[in-house]
DNA sequence: TCTTTATTGCAACAGTGTTGCATTTAAGGT
DNA sequence: ACCTTAAATGCAACACTGTTGCAATAAAGA
């Protein structure tokens, strides 16, 4: 689905930002940093970016993966809903490239996860991710 | 240990705010904010906080548990050291009063974890923190 | 095309992170 | 108790992100 399908979907206006940001994290493999989306997009106001990543994220389209050291790092969301957040996956933050990454979890640390009576549940590691891991 | 013998057994000098921000951690059940801290700590100056935290974490004394909208959390490390830094409890971020919790992780959920191949994991939730369920 | 409402760009301010530098303090030796 | 020296502090200053208000602009449907 195309990014403007996508906002169309969510009941979304379809404005510049919107669709390059979402085209931007639909394109990367890894979540991309605030300060890394405010150089691809500089034409833009970064007030406007920060209200963009606001509204994707009350409604759903992105996530923020990672946080640390005051960065941020989004990605696209697939299959999570405003209230139902389960990211059953965890953020490896590369030791090599700085990239964060999305990485599925087994059904055993899943199982276990589940078993705890909190929500909003985030595993975030460090390590090389898989375009480092190759290359 | 006193906070006192705690900087003399890792030959740090003994100073009137890392000794306060020891006290501080320690005394607490909850990993204390950044700005809680300054305003516990008032008569220093913040760039001196702010590089007594590095210190101390630099050193394994405390670390940063939580982060999150770019407010971070510290609290006193034990049995951590400088290069492993294998915090194997959950930070529980509580939804009520809005404090951060360290709790310890089930054996299968440490060794579902221990399974993956990278380094500094790190676990975030949110709900309810011990305190706030007794209240 | 018009109208309405949401979105944008700009200005402005707060909080944290960070560095440089002069002053002060801690710790060990005399 | 006093020096000496290296480390720690306080202050100024700047960068970046978060956040809000408001006037100008753009999107979507009639």
């Amino acid at each position: 689905m195309t990014s403007e399908e996508t906002l169309k979907q969510f009941n979304l206006r379809k404005t510049k930002i919107r669709v390059a940001v979402l085209d931007s994290l639909s394109q990367s493999a890894v979540a991309q940093s605030y300060s890394t989306l405010q150089n691809a997009l500089h034409d833009f106001d970064r007030t406007t970016l920060y209200r963009t990543l606001l509204t994707l994220t009350e409604h759903g389209l992105i996530h923020k993966a990672y946080e640390e050291n005051g960065e941020s790092f989004y990605a696209r969301c697939f299959g999570c809903s405003v209230s139902e957040h389960s990211h059953e996956h965890l953020h490896l933050k590369c030791s090599s490239c700085g990239g964060v990454e999305c990485i599925e979890i087994s059904d055993q640390l899943k199982s276990s996860l589940s078993q705890l009576p909190f929500q909003e549940i985030n595993i975030s590691a460090k390590g090389a991710c898989s375009a480092c891991l190759s290359a």
